[in-house]
DNA sequence: CATGAATGAGACTTCATTCAT
DNA sequence: GATGAATGAAGTCTCATTCAT
């Protein structure tokens, strides 16, 4: 395969000579993923990610400016994943009962999968950030959302509470409950059922 | 021996600038929950918790044996101090909306007053574990408070919820929108007006 | 890949002054017998090993999983070293004159070239080792050799001392010999000629 | 016994008021004999010598200048107990038979009785002084002694050897042999006989 | 593009010594 | 004299990053 005759040089595409593994970058992600997620920012080392892409220390730096820059890329990517989650779940008029069970299913099951990798993209982004760059922690963001619902679903009467504190609210009741219901071996069903009911009958009008 | 005579002078000055400061130990703890509290663990460097109290490198070895051991001190005095507060609060018969006002009171005091220092506590120790000591998060302990609590005062008719799955939820609510109601700029009362609202009707039967 | 056209210019020089100085092991060992030989083992930092050898401190734990480590493996060449040279200079069938001018010659020239390393490496491993690893120290060893030596020659009579205690004091006294014949300026002739003497009488039957 | 009448104040000389412990100078060697030759010199710090001695760590440099100064203290104890003992031992008259077996009892006497304390003091003196101080190693002062009593001996015929080399030979033939002898299970008897055999032997002229 | 030997700032920790009591 | 809290220089080792190949 690939003999080539004297003096003519044959590349093969994504072959190459058998060096060049192919996506290096794709590789170097899913390591710097795993790592980040079993041991945290700090002990994981670039040299660690590359030899578990099974890659050269050097070509960390190829793909990477920055061990910084490689976990806020995670995070990135970890929340774009999860809000691709939601949003194929959220169905454009749902009611807030379908809305909190779309999400409760979206975190649920994305903590099912990735066990781990929730806690760790939610490190607060300050340890990293030597500047001030960096914006609101994941769970912060979801609350936002969670105001914004309320304040969508608030068409006939004003609700009694103030909706920015309660989006808040919303968000932390909802990751701490499907962290915590793993730990406690509650299936998928007995924790939607559960949340799905508190939270209609806490946002429903008296 | 120490029976001092007549006319003898005892000197109190105390604070000299020499050897002998008073409450080294007390001063190292104070300036750990500062620095761990405004850099995290592993920005933090024990040169720096001594320096800022004031005291040698050296020192801060006399007190811990460990970067670690300080850690965990510290994980573990805020707790207590926080639980302190819950207790102080908690007036033994008190209804479930007291209840909630109660914690509501005594996390955002404490928030207030230490900023920062919840979410250091909060890290997840395994991090700085290594070996299977430490135990549950400090939110996860309150969450199966509230479980308790919830079990305890629902004397009438079975609630048609998951008390474990529910009292984690609660912290997590509590929690977050305590935090994020700063960062909102809402006073403490309209934290606890809204969020008592809401976890009242959210638990009150049908 | 390599494979160069007509004219191409390769590069030998090989010395450069930026990275990849050719062996650095062997300029690190060179560098930490050196020292070792010079100034002992707790007064020797790797960092100084790394300099004398002309690279950067972290070099070192490239090739040494630590400081003692390094230590271990210059007692284990000089070991070698010595040894080799003893070997080399055995006939199969010498008889003890020849044995002990062979032996001293041996130990001689090895002092000769390598001042002080022999101190250096009979450093007892005690102290180093903290764990039980370590076997004797060298000069055990010798004594050991130089037992199975008389055994071997005591073909006729019985000798009417013990092998074994002599075999020690001999390589003791062929050492502490060997060590001071330096300082005191004598030849090497004058050593081996005077030891053999001494020694050929001691053993030699009545 | 020593019951003092109503505020009669007894002063009882070598006990005082409990403080005060009788002879801390002489605690403190002890100890960092003992732990000299347990430990070696770097692995004793002045402060496990105060421990061990049952006195607070400053009370070290009440009596030493230095952990150096201590060390070398300890040393030169060493030389004169076991010269003392050479001495005491050593009829002014005694023909090169008695003598030899007058130092072999003498050395393993004092390897006996005080394990390990030979080594330590054996300890190149080079390590410990950072200028040229330290005279010559004990053994080497031996080895000199012996070369002294080879001369005045050789009263008839020249020796057909040099008597400095061999003198030093003597030396480490013997210190050598007692060293391992404990090791190798040898009474005292057996060492003594076997020695002194073979150094006669090997001193008696043709 | 890929590699990994090399680098050195800097982290954690120890320990000889001082000095107020 | 005796004490031990305090000190900080210094030691061992790690790790993010570079660069010649």
């Amino acid at each position: 395969m690939g003999r080539a005759g004297l003096g003519q040089v044959v590349i093969i595409e994504g072959e190459r000579n058998g060096r060049r593994r192919p996506d290096s970058l794709g590789r170097l992600k899913q390591a710097a993923r795993k790592l980040f997620v079993e041991r945290g920012y700090d002990a994981t080392r670039p040299q660690d990610v590359a030899r578990e892409a099974g890659l050269g220390h050097g070509t960390f730096y190829l793909h990477f400016t920055d061990k910084r820059s490689c976990f806020l890329g995670f995070i990135e990517d970890t929340r774009h994943e999860l809000d691709e989650q939601l949003q194929a779940r959220l169905m454009p008029d749902a009611n807030l009962e379908q809305r909190v069970a779309a999400m409760l299913g979206a975190i649920y099951d994305f903590v099912d999968s990735h066990p781990g990798v929730l806690r760790a993209a939610m490190t607060d982004g300050r340890v990293i950030d030597a500047d001030g760059a960096e914006g609101k922690p994941l769970l912060t963001l979801w609350g936002s959302d969670w105001a914004e619902t309320l304040r969508g679903s608030a068409k006939d009467g004003e609700p009694d509470f103030d909706v920015d504190i309660i989006g808040q609210a919303i968000a932390g009741a909802l990751v701490q409950a499907s962290r915590e219901s793993h730990r406690l071996g509650r299936s998928r069903e007995e924790l939607v059922k559960s949340l799905t009911r508190f939270l209609t009958r806490a946002l429903r009008p008296d």
